[in-house]
DNA sequence: AAGTCTCTTACAGAATTCCGTAAGGGATTG
DNA sequence: CAATCCCTTACGGAATTCTGTAAGAGACTT
């Protein structure tokens, strides 16, 4: 099993549970348990200075932010940060998330080994993960159907811009006024409707409001 | 020190985390932790029953649907059963909420005792809380301002059926034909229109897309 | 009873959205 | 090089949104 852990949750009784869990139920040895995406990424630095690397990371996804300045400020840049530094590094992501197109991308992009979703049995899982991790293999929590989601289609940078500005209230003439302002291009108002448009495809949306609001729920803006 | 104490919080860790903390910084004799709100009601009517009731319910506001069958599906339906059950019982509400509004109705409709958010000072401060609440105060976590909240204005039954068939895409003109269809009144396409130019208003919003994606984001629909 | 307030409804006009057609330019391909 | 595809842009028309004005009905006050 593995010997060297390291924990990044930011909710105190979360936090305290696992630790209480993986001594409890997995007798690992060193546990480090941090509340900040930076404080992790240090532990993981030291280690691997030292010649010690930590085997395993578990962590949230997002961390409430604070008086503390921060530099990592989400467990995706985290594991982003890690992965860079120590390759090698086995990673579980134990979040509220259960969107299942971040959590497909969090293995795509960053080779994650392990998705829990916090929940009724969040602690049962953690331990069939660990093991299933140690043994090389990846775990998904069996509540997710990670394949189905994979059609949609992501938002690019101009997508994004758009977007922002209507849910912020302007016409997609004023878009195009202050994208034009600002020199961005493309820019003519037939084009950001063509993009728009083009959106109500993509997401089966009716109308911007529909859009906006399906976009909104689903977090990707 | 309160000596019968019943838990209900559905994710695994906090549960434990709670737990945990209860055990070994307050010392409480008897805690009952739960994971659905149906059970920990069961427990409160028992325990009334037979003349020994608890003296404090420490209870999560969102509980996740699953196979069981939940005739309490909240913590806020969990509060009001127990306050019309057992009015002297002392209530702490922990969790993720940090809506002030929301927070706000709590203590005034359901007069809970505290109030925690969780965090990562989530255990300190429900360990404060319970201080509290024992000598017969209220507890609020103190990045919460409860006062600066008030002003906003609050959804009625109607502005929230609008809105919800405005976020799946219907026109005006759509949702008056579909209230009239299914006998809701009032349905006419021009009250409809007054409602939505009075949200408006009420929310700061500069049109309809402008409205739902401020309201998703705050949580309210 | 008269005045005031709010809610519902109708209507109308200017602005905006939504969707189609169309033209030109750049990149790719056979 | 021509054909094709995709992106950008322009334009027009029907539908919808947004914002006024106005009238009637019910509740409340004085």
């Amino acid at each position: 099993m593995f010997k060297k852990v390291v924990l990044a949750e930011d909710f105190q009784g979360e936090n305290q549970g696992i630790a209480e869990t993986l001594h409890e139920k997995l007798a690992i040895e060193e546990l480090q348990n941090e509340f900040y995406c930076d404080k992790a990424f240090t532990r993981l630095k030291v280690a691997l200075k030292n010649n010690e690397p930590f085997e395993l990371m578990i962590t949230d996804l997002f961390f409430e932010k604070d008086h503390v300045d921060r530099k990592l400020t989400s467990g995706r840049e985290l594991i982003k940060a890690a992965r860079a530094q120590q390759p090698g590094l086995k990673i579980i992501v134990h979040s509220m998330e259960n969107n299942p197109i971040q959590i497909n991308a969090l293995f795509k992009e960053h080779k994650i080994n392990g998705y829990v979703c916090k929940g009724r049995s969040g602690m049962v899982e953690l331990v069939n993960a660990i093991h299933e991790v140690f043994h090389n293999r990846t775990y998904v929590s069996p509540q997710l159907n990670l394949t189905s989601a994979n059609n949609s289609v992501e938002l690019d940078h101009f997508d994004r811009a758009i977007l922002k500005e209507l849910a912020n209230g302007l016409t997609k003439k004023e878009v195009s006024d202050k994208f034009k302002k600002e020199n961005r291009t493309p820019n003519s108002e037939s084009t950001i409707d063509k993009r728009i448009s083009r959106l109500y495809d993509e997401y089966e949306a009716k109308n911007t409001t529909n859009l906006l609001f399906k976009l909104a729920k689903e977090g990707k803006i």
